[in-house]
DNA sequence: AATAAAGTCCACTTGTTTGGTAGACTACAG
DNA sequence: CTGTAGTCTACCAAACAAGTGGACTTTATT
């Protein structure tokens, strides 16, 4: 499952594509629409800032906003930017890789049956969008 | 990612699996062989005792055992038993649903994505079973 | 009956996540 | 220069995850 954090960063991010080049969004008024904490939402805004999804504009005005297309950042990208991991094991994990302790990769039925898995999730998440997650909420 | 519980809840019933039919299993065994804390492992396999995927036997000459052949029960249904959610979102979860607050499922988009992911999961993972897990460890 | 082996159960610590509050500071539009 | 809005820091606390320690019960064996 994902975090809370996760789950509010995609709620966010598929409100600013739905008002992708409309200029910048409150904080507080993505947190209304998709109840989230404000002051966590804060928080959050600011990492994917930090990695690049986004950017803000401070002052009357002000906001944030996609800094590319929709259509350019994947599901798998966005979740990966605050800091969770897709695959259900450390060790099938591309950007999270740990070793088992107490198991031989190579021989390891576990860790072959999460690979699969994995891959099997990676290719539905990286070939959807944030564009995607645009709808009429 | 699974919690750490249900990581070693997955490791110990491969180890079980490897050793089925040859009666009880020492915790110490299992932790010593899996590297998993003893005192940790121990409430574990109380859960899927209390589950119904174990037995076990006290005193001397006792232990842990599965309940039936490990072809029986799938990854799927050994996860769910250690509380483990296999969906990514609580919205698209079978066992452990909970509605968004925010969403109207038949239009959300985020909602879309994560049915797909946890079918595809799912039919890898209710297809796998302990048996899979048996290796050279 | 005594003993040792082994699971059971209760209480506790430690750390992280989640959610929330408060206040000061910075940038910018009007 | 004033008000708005993001930035940053510092807390707090409830809930949960991970892990530890110790006392208790059951059972086979001697």
């Amino acid at each position: 499952m994902l975090s809370k954090k996760t789950q509010y960063a995609l709620k966010a991010l598929g409100y600013l594509a739905g008002k992708y080049g409309e200029g910048p969004v409150l904080i507080a008024d993505i947190a209304k629409k998709k109840k989230i904490p404000v002051k966590f939402l804060e928080t959050i805004l600011l990492e994917l800032k930090q990695a690049g999804v986004l950017d803000s504009k401070k002052g009357k005005g002000g906001g944030y906003y996609l800094t590319q297309s929709p259509k350019k950042t994947s599901l798998a990208t966005a979740i990966r930017f605050v800091g969770g991991p897709i695959a259900l094991l450390p060790c099938v994990s591309l950007n999270f890789y740990e070793k088992c302790k107490d198991c031989n990769e190579a021989v390891c039925g576990l860790n072959k049956a999460m690979l699969i898995t994995r891959d099997a999730t990676l290719k539905i998440l990286e070939k959807k969008t944030l564009a995607e997650l645009i709808d009429s909420n």
